[in-house]
DNA sequence: CTTGGAATGTCAACAAGGCTGACTTAAACT
DNA sequence: AGTTTAAGTCAGCCTTGTTGACATTCCAAG
């Protein structure tokens, strides 16, 4: 399929939303605002000694506190030695705590310290002014235009791992 | 502002779609997407011994012929060296061409050859397919929030290379 | 009670793809 | 003639991903 343009003949509703000019435009769309969604955390974190993966690793530490390794392993979708030595700089730089499973004591659940909730904030702030200010200028059809193509485009791993997130928060 | 929460009594509007957990839902859901986004294009290039940075170099130069390496490099917001070791992979391989300027002969002009637009569509045809999907999947008035979103969220600069994208398209 | 398997952690080695800095070449501009 | 610009190159560094091998700990099934 080469060319997926879908001819006008075939279908009789109003489908020139679905061109591969459209598309191309969505894909670029895509490519582009990830760069601006990453970008004011990026520089708060290159101040520090840390990446994107630190940053990912606190975020869903902090939406989920006492996550096992594993779980955060197939949240974050990396082998569990990259996140490791992603986990090990934040734990010996106080910002996660690493608690043995009472239950299960081969599992370490984690949690942000108090200096990893400060960190988890500025980051937080940050990105969230950006995608504040979007939401605001799109206005809420919008915003739940931009929720639905967003996780019709999820893998439907990932699709559930977002939803379980969703309903679990407030 | 660590809780930005809109009080509802500021505004008399209905804003909750911009309180704190709808936009870390919206954060989570980029995170997620991109993720989805990116799989397709990137199982195809890790057979071959290419990554996503010469994906974006093949997209863009197929999207605009005859661009040369600084208005790529623009667009990509890379340095000229990482793009440059993407860029002698690909022209050695005989993916892409490079002309000297006939105006400004200190120019490069790169283009695709026929190998480099037969990946490029490869590359395309996937992205295109979960793109198209997405967009099915959610319907054009989700679709034209998606994109008022995502316009919305990008840096001044990376707007306008993308309207400047958006309208050299058919 | 022993043993198999699961969860975790660690070491080593490697690659992609970012970055900086320094430098060259050629062409164009002033 | 001298300066600036476009492009390319070399060297070295960092983050973050990968594999593979292996140790530890502990649960659970036989």
């Amino acid at each position: 399929m080469a060319d997926g343009r879908p001819s006008a003949a075939i279908s009789g509703e109003n489908l020139l939303f679905l061109t591969d000019e459209q598309l191309r435009q969505g894909i670029e769309a895509m490519f582009f605002a990830y760069r601006g969604f990453t970008a004011d955390p990026d520089r708060i974190l290159t101040d520090m000694a840390y990446g994107r993966a630190h940053h990912r690793a606190i975020h869903f530490i902090n939406r989920a506190p006492g996550t096992t390794v594993n779980n955060l392993l197939n949240i974050l979708g990396v082998t569990k030695q990259s996140l490791n030595r992603v986990l090990r700089t934040l734990i010996s730089d106080g910002l996660v705590e690493s608690r043995v499973g009472r239950i299960d004591k081969r599992e370490r659940h984690l949690y942000l310290t108090d200096d990893g909730r400060l960190l988890e904030g500025r980051l937080s702030d940050a990105q969230r002014a950006r995608m504040r200010a979007a939401f605001r200028d799109a206005g809420p059809d919008a915003v739940a235009g931009f929720r639905q193509v967003l996780e019709a485009m999820m893998d439907s791993e990932m699709q559930r791992a977002y939803t379980r997130l969703k309903e679990s928060g407030t």
